[in-house]
DNA sequence: GTGAAAGCGCTAACAT
DNA sequence: ATGTTAGCGCTTTCAC
């Protein structure tokens, strides 16, 4: 029955209300001063037309507030935690979030760092790539968009990263301290500064508790997916002395291991102990395993103020910005089992 | 070094390149005649420049393309593969997507729905959520925005729903035909319309066997949260004559049973067939377990394409789509033992 | 206290 | 084949 509030503007507004626009305007934000009378006419003309600004013609000067998210796309549900954070660490600032997520199609980073810039983005979050095109991020940050990325970043960036290294390091501790010496180590091959990170740890933890590595109880995968961590489990359990406790460096990685200790009937934790990393499957597993949380509200938080700290001084060396993680203990590391 | 692309504007262009904003235009949209020689001037012009048009100028006439997606926060991955079918979708057809998760704050519907007028969005998908205020989503639609909805929805609205009932229908003649006649049910209690449909394929496939209900068989839990699931399972595993198979209607439901049958030494599926619902969790279970897999990609297609279709013909009656399900076998249903 | 008017960057009639 | 100009809806000086 009533106009169509989408296509209601000021001038309407401003007419039934029998006022200008600039009186309108001062009405909608506040501002400036405007008698009870002029003040209550507009309310009620925005109230029954259903009045809403436009957003893009109130854009068009400053822009619009709004920060662009990039994401791997990635069926573990890490990254829908941190998108999840990033969300509303950028709505409770008053900044909606556009979000693209990459596929790997050819010409998708440079479509959407054209729509960001097309939008005059408030700024550009990069979730979990370290290899997005170096020349399209220099675009974005000459079009006076800032760039802040999250979890996997190149050097001399500004970026928040997961201290995985201690991440690993504390669950490894755990077994050490239940008396385990032979620690099996699942993880992804090849150096990603996180893989590399998440070794690291675990290798520092050995160290510093005078156990040797075994090359024999580090087992490397193709991927982060469940079958890759049943084929390591399984080049684990099959040859060499077996391992009294496992940890993988995903829990995607671990469901899998556990697969495979599923299909042998070795019963957790009473034959092997067991721990997985990034608490995204841990609770579901059976039986529900330990597993290292990441903090990831801190994580968005930090991320997007970083961001808007940015838009203000673009000056200033990049930063890195170390964000922790959370043992979540349900269990499954136990003394090793006497002989 | 050379000037801030963001800053960048036409008439920058068309200066550098000597020629009008019109000229300028027409290359830019490839449209309209232009000399070779101008063309070339134009493109240099853009490309040294790092021209990208501003989006929100271009709107301000017809509205940008650009589609709005609201999601019940939920730690399922099934909203993470519509998601992404949405995102594919409308990609594909030149559109933005920009997401809202409801996490049940309040006054959030009302901001989501007030940011979208005031982009004047294309249109708006909700997605799993029965429940949202009808009078925000009148006042999509008086503004001119087409709703559709996907997976939940009220009656006679746009919407594009899951076969649930055949979904359901078909793994349980899977189970009948492997032989079982005890056939256990886990399900969320209370009468949504998805869970009854559910519930529906379970019974209608059951009395088209001639198979009595047996209340004892049918386990409602409040939530679809693992820990449910487990007591359902507990409460079906000790008492009463014991299910050869169970039914879980939906995958984290499947996966707190199966933490039960762990602990309860219950092998799978040499003790117990089992099969899940959404096929989300249920290849990093172990054993991995059947379950149906829901068409995500078709139901993303359909959703935004019945949403483009209603910004051309608004008319009509409500449209409600259906979209299948597809039964995923890991050989998690066998003939049931003899006793 | 209130309003008129000049943009914001781009598009599209309408000339030339 | 190219340019001029009048908006799109809102913000914001600057007058009254």
């Amino acid at each position: 029955m009533a106009a169509a509030g989408g296509n209601v503007k000021m001038a309407d507004v401003a007419k039934l209300a029998g006022v200008s626009l600039t009186t309108v305007g001062r009405v909608i934000h506040k501002n400036g001063y405007v008698s009870e009378e002029n003040r209550r006419r507009v309310q009620d003309a925005v109230k029954k037309l259903g009045y809403v600004p436009n957003t893009l013609a109130q854009g068009l000067k400053g822009g619009v507030a709004m920060v662009g998210h990039i994401l791997q796309f990635s069926p573990n549900m890490l990254f829908a935690q941190i998108s999840r954070a990033v969300d509303q660490a950028c709505t409770q600032r008053g900044y909606s979030v556009l979000s693209f997520t990459k596929y790997g199609l050819p010409g998708e980073d440079d479509r959407i760092v054209t729509e960001f810039i097309g939008r005059r983005m408030s700024g550009v979050l990069i979730t979990s790539i370290s290899k997005f095109d170096p020349l399209l991020v220099k675009k974005l940050e000459r079009a006076g968009i800032p760039v802040v990325w999250i979890e996997r970043a190149p050097e001399h960036a500004d970026r928040v990263l997961l201290d995985d290294h201690t991440g690993v390091y504390n669950a490894i501790n755990l077994m050490i301290q239940a008396g385990h010496r032979r620690i099996a180590y699942i993880g992804l091959e090849g150096g990603g500064q996180v893989e590399k990170l998440r070794l690291q740890g675990y290798h520092d933890a050995l160290r510093e508790n005078g156990i040797d590595r075994d090359p024999a109880l580090e087992q490397f995968s193709k991927s982060y997916q469940p079958p890759e961590g049943r084929g390591a489990m399984g080049r684990l359990w099959e040859k060499g002395p077996r391992p009294t406790a496992v940890f993988a460096a995903a829990d995607t990685l671990l469901s899998g291991a556990m697969q495979y200790l599923y299909q042998a009937g070795v019963r957790l934790p009473a034959d092997l102990s067991v721990m997985g990393y990034d608490n995204t499957l841990s609770a579901m597993l059976s039986p529900p395993v330990n597993s290292v949380a990441i903090q990831a509200e801190e994580m968005g938080r930090r991320a997007v103020d970083l961001l808007l700290r940015r838009r203000e001084e673009p000056e200033g060396g990049p930063a890195t910005l170390w964000v922790g993680t959370e043992l979540v203990d349900r269990g499954t590391v136990v003394p090793p089992q006497g002989p």
